[in-house]
DNA sequence: ATTTTCTTTGACGTCAAAGTCAATTTACGC
DNA sequence: GCGTAAATTGACTTTGACGTCAAAGAAAAT
């Protein structure tokens, strides 16, 4: 008999809510079981969770990520279908290659304002 | 005299709509010059509205942006504050470490997906 | 068995970040 | 100077992603 988790225990080890997994259901992401009404999460869903949440870290809107579990679920067989996956595909690279020059300069900006901070710390209170 | 943007100018280098903008001012993000009742952007202002829009494309909200933008006009000289600063810098640079983890996997997922829709072209629609 | 502790459902609320719209006010092109 | 296009303001609306109840049904613990 294969483990399962019950809602609370992935709310805990994930930090989210109930709300907001029965919304991702609502939403059509995850597909628990039931055992009568009540949820069953297997470790496929949990795994799903972590790339939700994942996806939601970086931005992505449920609407985006809903999709790429499509592709994975389903993926489209007809070429004019594919081409457009592809294309959508090379929008989100770029996209996340920009975000991640975006982070980059902002990680030194950070470094900056921390060495400011210990400049400063220096020149004032010179114990701690 | 110093050149000035108006604000469509900006709009239409930025894609954000002037709106947006008013909304920055609002919100207390830039203070752009005034002839009568019309903003005068300068160049100072452009930077600036460049690193506010870098902060939202990596997810930063307003107050956090404000709060940035804030620490260079202004940096605390308490100890106290500086501490606590640094110690903001920190989880932030935390959060953003994680973010470039997930881009970066998302990135593999893309290449993974991309080639599958390759493979699958070759497939089906052997010509192009 | 019954208390306590989840869990579910559904409806409504909220919050950030703008979008939209209407009614004025400028500014510009000639 | 005058018409048209652009800018401003303020109010209201929207959207996405949940939060917050309340009422009621199940589970677990004693």
């Amino acid at each position: 008999m294969e483990r399962y988790y019950t809602i609370t225990e992935l709310t805990r080890e994930f930090g989210v809510s109930t709300r907001t997994l029965r919304f991702y259901e609502d939403e059509g992401l995850i597909h628990p079981e039931r055992r009568g009404r009540t949820r069953l999460f297997r470790a496929a869903d949990r795994r799903l969770i972590q790339e939700i949440l994942r996806g939601r870290r970086i931005g992505f809107t449920i609407a985006e990520i809903r999709e790429i579990i499509q592709v994975y679920k389903d993926p489209p067989g007809e070429a004019g279908q594919l081409r457009l996956l592809m294309k959508r595909v090379d929008e989100k690279r770029d996209d996340l290659k920009q975000k991640r020059k975006d982070i980059e300069e902002t990680l030194n900006e950070l470094d900056h304002i921390e060495e400011a901070c210990l400049t400063r710390l220096a020149e004032i209170g010179v114990g701690t």
